[in-house]
DNA sequence: CATGAATGAGGATTCATTCAT
DNA sequence: TATGAATGAATCCTCATTCAT
C-alpha cells in the first residue's frame, strides 16, 4: 500500500516536471534526457513509471481535465439560477485556466497531434461532449425559465461557449502572460449575459 | 537553354500539395519524401524552391493569411453601418475558414510550434494586431454612433472576437467535418449582435 | 582548328578559376556551382570541358607540373658546374612555387586524396622519380668531379632535396603569405651548399 | 546501477581504430558506419564519446602531437652539446614518425582541411612555433659556442628543419612503406651536421 | 554549344528505448 | 528499484551529374 502511494506521487512529480519542460521546449523538442535531468532521475527511471513520452503527457493532461471536471461540478453545486450558474461556470473556467497555465500551454502545443491520435481523440471528445452537455442543459433550463432568448439553438450556444473558452486560452498561450485578462473576461461575461438575455421583461 | 519554370507557380503548387499532406500526417510526421511523392517531383527538387520543411509551411500559411487580410478589406469596403460591418466581417471570416479548411487545420497543428519560433511569432502577432485594430475601430465607431453598449471595453471585445474565431476554427479542426457549422455561426452572430447592442432605444 | 584552340583556352580558363576557388574553399568543399558562378558559366557547361570535378583539378595540377618540368630543363640548359646547377635548380624551384602559389596550395589540399588515387599516384610518382633522377645525376656528377662529399648516398640526397622542397611548400601553405621567404631560402641554399661540399681542398 | 565505463580509455580505443580506418579510406571517405563496425560498437555509441567525425580526428592527432612534445623534451633532457642535442632531436623525430606512422598519414590527409579550420590552425600553429623555438635556441646556442656557422639566420634554419621533417613525412606517406628510410635519414643528419658546422677549426 | 531544372543516392546525426548491472 | 551506456532506426538535406530545351 505505501509503495503504491509512492508510485503515484512519483508519477505526479515526473509529470509535473515534464509539463514545465514541455512548456519551454515544446513536446516534440523535449528529450527524455531533458525530463530526466529536470526531474533529477535517470533516463531509464522514467520508463519505470511511464510507457513512453506521450504517456507522460497523457497523464499530465488527464490530471488537468480531471481537475477541471471536478471543479466545474463543485462550482455548480450550490447555484440554481441559470444565468448565475452559467456565469459562475465561466468564471471558474477562466480561473482554472489561469491556475493550470502550464498545462494549458502544453495542451495547445499537443492539440495538433492529439487530433490525429485515436486514443486521445476519444478521450478529448468525451471531455468536450461533457462540457457541451452541461452548458446545453443550463441554456435550455434558462430558456424554459424565460431567462434566455428562445431563438438560440442551445446546442449551438454550448459549442460556442466551449469554442470561446478554447479560443481565449489559445490567445493567452500565444501572447504569453497578459495583464489585461480581467478586462477581457469581464467583457466576455457581459457579452454572453447580454447576448443570451431574454427580451421578455421579467415580471 | 533549359526550360524556364515559373518559380512562383511551382512554389504554390508544392505548397498546396504539402498542406494536404501536412493535414493528413501532421507537420512533424510528414517526411520530405511524402511531399515529393505527392507532388510527383524528386526530393531534391523541393529544396530548389524551399529552404526546408518549415519554409514550405510558412509560405503556405502566409498565403492563407494574405488572402484573409485581402478578403477582409474587400468585405468592409462598401459597408458603413458598424453592426453590419462587424457582422459581414464575421461572416467573411467564417467563409474564409471554410474555404481554407486545410490551411486552418495545418495552422492549428503548427500553432504550438509557432509560439516558440521568434520569426513566425512576430509575423503572427502582426496579423492578430491588425485584426484587433480593425475590430476595435468598428466597436468604437458603433459606440460613438450609439449603436453599441458603451460599457464595453472596445479593445477587450476585439480580443474576444478574435479568440472566438480562433476557438471556432480549433473546434472545427478537432471535430473534423461538421454539418452544423451554419447553426453555430448563426448563434455566434446572434449572440454578438444582441450582446453588443445598445440599450438606448434608437429613435 | 580554331574551335580546338577555343576549347583549350576555355579549359584553361575554367581550370584557373577553379584553382582560386579550390584554394579558398578547399577541393572537397567547393561546389560545381561555385566554380560555374566564379567562371560565369552554367553548371552544365563545365561538363562540356571536364569529365568531373577531380578532372578539373588534374588538369590544373598537370599544368603546374608541366611548367615545372619545362622550367627546370631550361634552367639547367646553360649550366655545367654541378653545384651551380644544383643551386640554380633550387632557386628555380622556389621561384616556381612562388609563381604558382595557388596551385601549390591546392596541391597540398589534394595530396591526401591523391595518395589513394591510383591514376594520380602513378602520375605524381613519375614527377617525383624524374626530379629525383635529375638531382641524383647532379649529385653523382659533383661527387665524381670531387666537388661533393663522397660519403653521401646520391639517391638519398635527391630524396632529401625533394622532401625539403615539398616541406617548404607545405610550410608556406600553412603559414599563408610569409615575408621571410627569402631568408629561409638563402639558409636552405647555404645549408645544402656547405653540407654537400667536399672536404678535399680544391686546387 | 549500470556498468561504469572508463570514458578516456574508450575514447582512446575509438580514436585508435578510427585512425586506421582514416588511413585506409581517407578522412572524408570514411563513414561513421565504417568506424563503428571497425570498433565493433553501434554508430550511436561513437557520439557518446565524440561530438562528430572531425572531433575523433582532432583527439587522435592531439595524442600524436602530445606524445611528440613529450618525447622531444625527454630526448633533450640529458644532452648539453648543441650539435648532439640537435641530432638526437632529429633522430627522435624520425623515430616518432615511424612509431606513429598511421597518425602521420592521416595528419597529411587532413592537413589541407586543417589549413582552413581556425581552431585546428591555431593549435597546429602552436606546435610549429614550439618546435621552431626549441630548434632556434639550439642553433643559437651552437653558434655562441662556436660550433655552428655564424652566417646562418637561426630562425630560418629552425623553419628549414621543421620543413624538412614535414617534407620527409610527406614523402614517406606518399611512397607508402619505404625500406631506405635509414639511408635517407643518415643523409639528412650528415647534411645538416656538415652544413651547420663552423669553419673555425676547434682547438 | 550552353544551360540550369531536376534528381536521388548517400551519410551524418539524433534520440527514444532497452537492458545489463 | 534505479540507472545510464549502448544502440540503430529514421530522416533531413546536399550536391554531383544528367539531359531536355
Amino acid at each position: 500500500m505505501p509503495k503504491k502511494v509512492n508510485k503515484t506521487e512519483k508519477m505526479k512529480a515526473i509529470a509535473d516536471v515534464s509539463i514545465t519542460v514541455f512548456k519551454t521546449h515544446g513536446f516534440h523538442d523535449t528529450r527524455m534526457a531533458d525530463i530526466a535531468q529536470a526531474a533529477k532521475i535517470g533516463k531509464g527511471t522514467i520508463y519505470e513509471y511511464f510507457k513512453n513520452k506521450a504517456d507522460i503527457l497523457r497523464y499530465a493532461l488527464n490530471q488537468y481535465f480531471h481537475a477541471f471536471t471536478l471543479g466545474a461540478m463543485q462550482t455548480m453545486e450550490d447555484v440554481t439560477e441559470p444565468l448565475e450558474k452559467l456565469l459562475s461556470l465561466i468564471e471558474f473556467a477562466f480561473r482554472h485556466a489561469a491556475a493550470w497555465e502550464d498545462h494549458c500551454t502544453v495542451y495547445v502545443d499537443y492539440f495538433g497531434t492529439a487530433r490525429r491520435e485515436q486514443e486521445f481523440r476519444i478521450y478529448l471528445d468525451g471531455i468536450y461532449t461533457d462540457m457541451e452537455f452541461i452548458l446545453e442543459s443550463i441554456i435550455k433550463e434558462g430558456q424554459q425559465a424565460g431567462k434566455f432568448d428562445m431563438a438560440f439553438d442551445s446546442a449551438a450556444v454550448a459549442v460556442l461557449l466551449v469554442s470561446l473558452y478554447e479560443g481565449v486560452i489559445l490567445y493567452d498561450v500565444f501572447k504569453g502572460k497578459p495583464g489585461n485578462r480581467k478586462i477581457i473576461r469581464d467583457a466576455a461575461v457581459r457579452l454572453i449575459a447580454r447576448g443570451l438575455k431574454s427580451d421578455r421583461p421579467e415580471k
